[in-house]
DNA sequence: CCCTTTTGACTGACCGGTTGGTCAGGTTGT
DNA sequence: ACAACCTGACCAACCGGTCAGTCAAAAGGG
């Protein structure tokens, strides 16, 4: 409370997912944040400062919350998940990536943050903040590829950063059709395992089952609607 | 020329392209169009009105430009595709989703359709354009399906409606990443043409190779970068 | 065939409302 | 005293939309 910028950040957050970025104005923020718009301009040089800012504080939390599940990640990371297994890291980052904490304000959030991605083009700031997100992850399933191939669990001749840029565009196009047409992001998500089911995984390997489990369909899943920070 | 209405339309598209639909004003389209702002109110109640009869005015050009590779469409495709072929049909189908004609104003327009999809959840009228693009895709797409599937082409057991909604989440998802990180859309058509071998194609039917040239990567394309309407 | 009226298309000037940003000054803790 | 933090009032710029009036072509009537 007594921490100012942290108490903007706090309030950029909930103005953003009550009126999305392009109707966001300097006021709302200032109203949710019980200060006034000169307060936000005392802290920050201008609207665009303050959004920049704001992006960063999102990069900090969105990698301090799915940056265990990366290869030099902790190994404590839930109940039923084999830390020692690349491939079952892999999937659960994916799930992390694609489910928030806060689950209320999940497509209110994820919806901002279209608008925000959709300015990349014109505003250069954002699109490098943007691209640390994308790199971010991109690494992240890259190692995981690379880590799951060592192990035998991958096929070798896969190109890992191939894989990674498919499984971006599947995030980002989940993503965006949660916002745009209120699809549950979960019904991607079974069709990308599919995905890496078939081409990623060794048949001859121990453990995987090849094409019994795979095409376990979820039509219309559970309703999960978490929002990304990505 | 001398049709008012047509004429706002393709000096709407020229705007949004300059602008972006965040910083789009009646001003522009009136210069873009040698007409006075009055004049578009003259044609239109208000912008809203304007922009969701652009929106009716692109589904039109884009069902006219895909219409003919669903199973009702017209068989005089292109020189190199077997019409009688429901696969080869559904990747055309999927080929000129992603790559409109007009090349040059690819990705400005792709942007503005982004923040236009990014709207929907706070315009209502949005939203349903929106919609009836995707509900023309998600029934093409299965339509083909189910085609291969009487063809014997595609397995049996597969949910034709599953797999089209994952094809427009990798559509959208290709989409918003040419956008965003400027990375060209056939990067992700190559591993959703992967997806599609590994789980539709039916290995015991004739043409199909089935694990040969399915993982022939392109790292990094050819540079097509075409802008989908959709 | 000419004159009048109507109508569709359009313009320039203008208005109310909103937004990002500034500024002079005030309060509080150290 | 001094720095960090903050406020209320204010401003220029801009945007969507309105309004009175213009103009040419079509329509209509004698």
């Amino acid at each position: 409370m007594d921490d100012p910028a942290a108490d903007i950040m706090g309030a950029t957050f909930r103005a953003l997912c009550d009126h999305g970025y392009a109707e966001l104005t300097m006021r709302d923020i200032a109203e949710e944040s019980d200060r006034s718009k000169a307060a936000l301009h005392y802290h920050y040089d201008d609207k665009e400062g303050l959004l920049i800012a704001f992006l960063d504080h999102m990069y900090d939390r969105f990698t301090d919350r799915v940056g265990g599940y990366g290869v030099e990640g902790d190994a404590e990371l839930s109940e039923d998940v084999d830390a020692t297994d690349p491939d079952e890291r892999l999937r659960a980052f994916i799930s992390a990536v694609l489910h928030p904490p806060n689950d209320g304000e999940a497509r209110e959030f994820r919806t901002a943050m279209l608008e925000i991605k959709a300015q990349a083009p014109y505003q250069d700031a954002f699109q490098k903040r943007i691209a640390r997100f994308d790199d971010f992850v991109t690494e992240t399933v890259t190692e995981l590829v690379e880590a799951g191939q060592s192990a035998g669990t991958y096929h070798e001749e896969i190109d890992p950063d191939h894989v990674a840029q498919f499984v971006l565009v599947v995030l980002d196009g989940a993503g965006a059709r949660h916002v745009v047409a209120e699809v549950p992001v979960d019904c991607a998500v079974a069709s990308l395992e599919d995905y890496l089911d078939g081409h990623l995984v060794d048949a001859n390997a121990g453990r995987a089952e090849p094409e019994s489990k795979a095409s376990e369909q979820l039509t219309d899943g559970g309703e999960t609607t978490g929002a990304s920070d990505e």
